[in-house]
RNA sequence: GGCCCGGUAGUUCAGUUGGUUAGAACGCUAGCCUGUCACGCUAGAGGUCGUCAGUUCGAGCCUGAUUCGGGUCGCCA
């Protein structure tokens, strides 16, 4: 091993290009892969811009190119050399025009066999990535997405300051308010029995700062929710959180709207329209099944409940007398993608979301299989068709239910199904929406009571202010979450600024007065000395970087993400503690067998 | 908490109906090679088949439990 000496880099190895020849220069980085001719030795240098091949043959100096000879894989070195061009280009990198004829070369480390290749083309399960996550790191694919995530903070930074927002740091310790995601606990040990809570958002903070006249705020706040994780959910994330004072939803929506349209433009030259399509909650829900409709292809779903009131088929009859709804989506000139097969597997998808089953009539040339029309008269089977438009080769797969909300969901699940199975999708395109309107509470079944779709501090639709007493289930709140290609990437709402709606609304959620005060109390009480209208919203921004870069998980914008039990591999935590730090806190344990 | 998938060489995987010595590719080691870039050629090393228990004359293969990883439902205001 050799240091540095004074050798200094004065390129990074990505940067060089044929205009270039000619140039001495210092690079440093890893060795991505050594090509020992005999003769003649081509070595890959890889730093975090990219690879630059180095040369050493017979005309190298002779000390320079027996060192050369002991280069191994991820070996880390400095060399100095001129730059020239290649007898034989290449134009698989970006640098393959030239390579560094080395002078000089100094090894700095030298490195054990990794346990996988430091290669895009490898393939590596999760588990080992993970846990040398600091190699998978090294690999380009690997790496970039966490180069762009940075560029992405700073186009973030620099749009809001420029639109005079200020970026406020809030506190990670907080109180603990059981509504909403469970919290992460801190014990306090100056307070014994006390805990802290890891903040879910930073949501009450940024309201009080509006009330604390900093009128427009925005912060890269990292959150913690202790739910299961998913590919797009990990335990600690981050959000683009922000908010504004004097404004309304079309201000708020108008303003992320514009930074939306800078990243996409700096980071991909994709030019995103504005304004978004809005589109009203319910009309999402029956025409795309989902809260978070996928734009990039059609499949709308279609309610054949009036067609079919007098059916005496029991399933729909039975939907129907409930309440319930019976609705199709006709999946156009599919049938030879959908075999029986197919729609066996599709079945099994309507059962996860809810469905009872899953009825369906495949049209082929060579006629009419379905699984229900034997149920139905020749004139209901007539109507369907015409209201589905349906021709020969179409499919329509046909939910019934006494719930409205699971035959929307599961025919939006299904319709996401066909569409990755047939592919339907075209995956260069960035559609956005505003889905609006939500309602203003959801009744939990679990707590046998409304809770806030959103948060309690959501304003409801001017027009339905009665409704939170006396039509709680039909109120509709000023709250809007921002879709990208069938993904929630944000969401945010008008907040109430009044002190007594709020206690209105904390009473239509069944908050006894002395709770609302001990959780919300600071809150509350600082509406009472002029609480400007205000409202905001917050992104996922692992979530936006993944979609942005087509990436599978937002693991892969996260540096060091958690697995799915919630551990992170590399360091190994959680982890337990010795007696004396539970003793320090006051905590004993009661573990499970 | 439920459901599904996976764990075999350093890595990615194959492994037939339960049957003798568990294979391939890449990587690694040694040697050769003056224009490679998935370099090439020759030779070699490398295995607690995740773990535990069971069935069996015999288990990588069958059963149960468990653990680790992935997906997902519930959950995620």
């Amino acid at each position: 091993m050799e240091t540095m000496g004074n050798l200094r880099r004065t390129r990074y190895c990505g940067t060089v290009r044929a205009a270039d020849a000619g140039t001495e220069m210092t690079v440093c980085g890893s060795v991505a892969k050594c090509r020992d001719k005999g003769g003649v030795i081509f070595a890959d240098l890889r730093d975090t811009s990219g690879i630059l091949q180095l040369i050493f043959n017979d005309t190298t100096e002779k000390s320079v190119f027996e060192k050369a000879q002991t280069l191994k894989s991820e070996y880390v070195i400095i060399a100095k050399g001129t730059l020239r061009e290649r007898e034989a280009k290449t134009d698989k990198i970006e640098t393959g025009e030239v390579e560094l004829f080395v002078s000089e070369l100094r090894v700095l480390s030298e490195a054990q066999t990794t346990p996988f290749e430091i290669r895009d083309e490898i393939k590596v399960g999760d588990e080992l990535r993970l846990k040398y996550r600091y190699l998978d790191l090294r690999r380009p694919a690997q790496h970039a997405p966490i180069v762009m995530r940075s560029k992405i903070s700073k186009i973030i930074r620099d749009y809001y300051c420029d639109n005079d927002f200020v970026e406020i740091e809030t506190p990670m310790l907080i109180k603990s308010t059981p509504e909403g995601a469970r919290d992460y606990l801190v014990p306090s040990r100056v307070q014994p029995g006390h805990f802290y809570a890891l903040p879910q958002s930073p949501q009450l903070y940024k309201q009080i700062l509006m009330l604390s006249g900093f009128d427009r705020y925005f912060q890269i706040a990292r959150c913690f929710r202790d739910e299961d994780l998913r590919a797009d959910r990990q335990p600690e994330f981050t959000q683009i959180d922000m908010e504004m004072s004097f404004v309304e939803q079309d201000d708020v929506m108008k303003v992320n709207e514009g930074l939306v349209k800078r990243i996409f433009k700096e980071i991909l030259n994709v030019e995103v329209q504005t304004p978004f399509i809005r589109m009203p909650y319910e009309e999402a829900m029956s025409r795309f099944g989902s809260d978070k409709p996928d734009t990039r292809f059609a499949l709308e779903l279609q309610d054949v409940s009036d067609v079919l009131k007098s059916s005496e088929f029991v399933v729909f009859k039975g939907a129907l007398e409930a309440g319930g709804s019976v609705r199709l989506i006709n999946c156009k000139g599919l049938a030879d993608k959908l075999t029986r097969k197919e729609i066996d597997k599709l079945v099994d998808v309507a059962k996860t979301y809810g469905a009872k089953g899953l009825a369906y009539t495949r049209l082929t040339a060579d006629g009419v299989t379905s699984s229900f029309e034997k149920f139905l008269t020749d004139d209901e089977k007539q109507a369907i068709y015409t209201a589905a438009n349906a021709e020969t080769g179409d499919v329509l797969l046909v939910v019934a239910d006494a719930k409205n909300s699971t035959v929307c969901t599961v025919l939006g699940q299904l319709r996401l199904a066909v569409a990755n199975k047939c592919e339907l999708i075209d995956k260069s395109k960035f559609n956005f929406l505003w889905v609006t309107d939500f309602p203003l509470f959801e009744y939990s079944e679990e707590e046998g009571r409304f809770m806030a779709m959103h948060h309690p501090f959501t304003m409801p639709n001017a027009d339905d202010m009665d409704k939170i007493e006396t039509d709680p289930a039909n109120a509709h709140a000023i709250a809007y979450d921002m879709v990208l290609n069938g993904c929630e990437v944000g969401g945010g709402s008008i907040r109430i600024n009044d002190p007594a709606l709020q206690q209105r609304m904390f009473k239509a959620l069944g908050l006894s007065e002395e709770y609302a005060r001990e959780a919300f109390g600071f809150l509350t009480d600082a509406y009472k000395y002029g609480a400007p209208p205000h409202g905001g919203m917050a992104f996922g921004f692992d979530r936006l970087v993944m979609l942005m870069l087509g990436l599978d998980s937002i693991r892969d914008t996260i540096a060091f993400p958690k697995v799915q039990n919630a551990g992170e591999v590399m360091s190994g935590c959680p982890e337990t503690v010795d007696e004396k730090q539970l003793r320090e806190l006051s905590i004993g344990l009661a573990l499970k067998q």
